[in-house]
DNA sequence: CTGAAAGCGCTAACAT
DNA sequence: ATGTTAGCGCTTTCAG
């Protein structure tokens, strides 16, 4: 593979259409700056034939934007992941920005995202991770679009949160009218704020509509350790007992443990969350709590969108304070997924 | 979220240290510029203070790195996606660099990659979409370091490939032995070479194994896609057939198809690809055949760092010729894994 | 070993 | 509307 002569410059563009750098900029430059017809067409043109592409770097330096945003993750594991990344990446594509992505696996991560000097300039950051909070969030990067999404927030600022209690309610009333009377809950990460509201919200519903939560557990959303409880505790299933799970994951190891001890009529019994492909096929057939993704991902893109102009409005009137930003605060709701054969 | 005051830059750290710019370049350059050894304590010292870290913004432009590696992948949907990606990006993040991903969905997505001036400048890619050829590939970066991931590679360059014969004849040995005579394939997207390679071995080992191949299909890689086939085509099942599937996303699907059509014994008779955490699981108990994500991303890594290190080598050297790179083969082994009940 | 100065490629005043 | 100029923050000659 051969390195390419060094890339075509502004100055080249220049030189071939006549005309001086700064004007190249401006023909190029997308927004509307003042220049003829002629020359714009001119520079266009040799732009063309130059295959130029302005360096990201060298703009960046001149004018604080960096056309990247931070997507700050735990590490991947779950399977609703998949289809959530691939339009984030899609949705951070299509505004002509670039996906960095970062992965935190412990508290210990942080120290080096805090050196981590493109971290720091990126134009938006996306935290899904719920190792970080919004104070954090707050010194980590130098711009102000930090947009949350692991449940958390403040006042100020802007975050995307997803209303998940009336997917719960939905599905616990619907587990009240097929007669469930005892559940047992698997949730996931006790460290997450969003884990405790999605908890808190199963225990008020549930109490609604008089079903006994047996027993509780704190898992990592994980197959694995959801099996290892289901075992280790001996669940007793019976027709009146519900398994409510927060990880389509982990329902899936309860439709296993079930399988495993010979109760067959378990589907309508098992609540996943997520809504993946799991929770509809074959083998795995249980209910599943969700929400659009896509939509979700919508939301986020426009709030990217709409934070990076109010900062460059804000920039525009010289304002030498640094204003915190406009606060944007979006709700996506979930939904009950009826899946039985 | 209130935006920090502007960074520290280095003239703030040489000032604060009483030493010039280029002093405290070099002091906080990492390779070991002559410096005396009170100045440079100084220098760290004064760094710390501020919490400065370099631009590498300004970086790239002055020193023609950016730090930056693109992992190229066609769209996310396969769920063996998920922990390949998980590892890439931490192998990526250890080496001090950060991931970009490219999310190809088309042959149309191309045009906009080679407007990409981040792409371009990257200090590596890893290329796993398999819409990119390799002489295409030497086009779209000024790297040479270009990592064909995808099962294409040139004479020149890097590459690192997957030798699927192994696992594909253990399957096929292991099908044989238990007795089986037909066979069904259900492979991945035509278009790949990959794919195309793949089924060659199926077709030789199941001909030296006498196991007659009754039909073969692309789908493309997905559950719903296997599952229509098989339902269409309204396959026999019987103790003398196999099931092949290029992906455990189908061999799933072949699962389903068994047992809604009250096959029992299916287990021993379906073989995945992938070797994903879905293929040892209750429900889903089938074989298949996979290789250590783990050793493939470190291989990665490993080709990555020495890539950059002949590419400094070169560079040093002051040679005006933009050489090829060295060239480096590397192939990981795939194994056989049997999970049957 | 050190510092002054040039320059990476671009944009944004500021004059014209 | 256009060109000139001055940086953005850093690394790197090149003289001391």
């Amino acid at each position: 593979m051969m390195k390419k002569n060094t890339p075509a410059t502004l100055s080249d563009v220049a030189e071939l259409a006549g005309v001086s750098k700064a004007v190249a900029s401006r023909a190029l430059s997308g927004k509307n700056r003042p220049i003829s017809a002629d020359k714009k067409a001119r520079v266009c043109q040799a732009a063309e034939l130059l295959g130029y592409v302005a360096n990201p770097f060298a703009q960046s330096l001149a004018n604080q934007e960096t056309g990247l945003v931070a997507i700050v993750i735990n590490h991947i594991s779950n399977v609703s992941d998949l289809t959530l990344f691939d339009s984030l990446i899609q949705g951070i594509q299509s505004i002509g920005k670039q996906a960095l992505f970062v992965r935190l696996k412990s508290l210990q991560d942080i120290d080096q995202l805090q050196k981590n000097a493109f971290i720091q300039r990126v134009d938006a950051a996306l935290v899904l991770s719920d190792l970080i909070e919004p104070q954090l969030a707050e010194s980590l990067f130098y711009t102000h679009n930090v947009i949350m999404l692991n449940g958390k927030s403040q006042d100020r600022g802007y975050s995307v949160k997803v209303n998940e209690a009336l997917g719960i309610k939905d599905a616990i009333a619907y587990a009240q009218r097929i007669g469930i009377k005892r559940a047992v809950l698997i949730a996931g990460r006790q460290s997450s704020v969003n884990e405790e509201q999605r908890v808190e919200h199963y225990l008020t519903h549930l109490a609604q509509a008089n079903i006994k939560l047996e027993s509780s557990v704190f898992c990592d959303y994980s197959y694995d350790e959801a099996l290892a409880y289901l075992t280790a505790a001996n669940i007793d299933m019976s027709d009146e007992l519900g398994i409510f799970c927060t990880s389509d994951s982990m329902a899936m190891a309860a439709v296993d443990y079930c399988q495993a001890n010979g109760v067959t009529k378990y589907s309508s019994h098992i609540f996943g969350f997520d809504n993946t492909e799991f929770s509809r096929r074959g083998c795995y057939q249980f209910s599943t709590i969700g929400f659009d993704k896509h939509d979700f991902v919508q939301s986020i893109i426009t709030l990217v969108k709409q934070a990076q102009s109010n900062d460059l409005s804000v920039a525009n009137e010289h304002n030498e304070k640094r204003l915190p930003t406009k606060e944007s605060h979006l709700i996506i709701d979930t939904q009950f997924y009826l899946n039985t054969p």
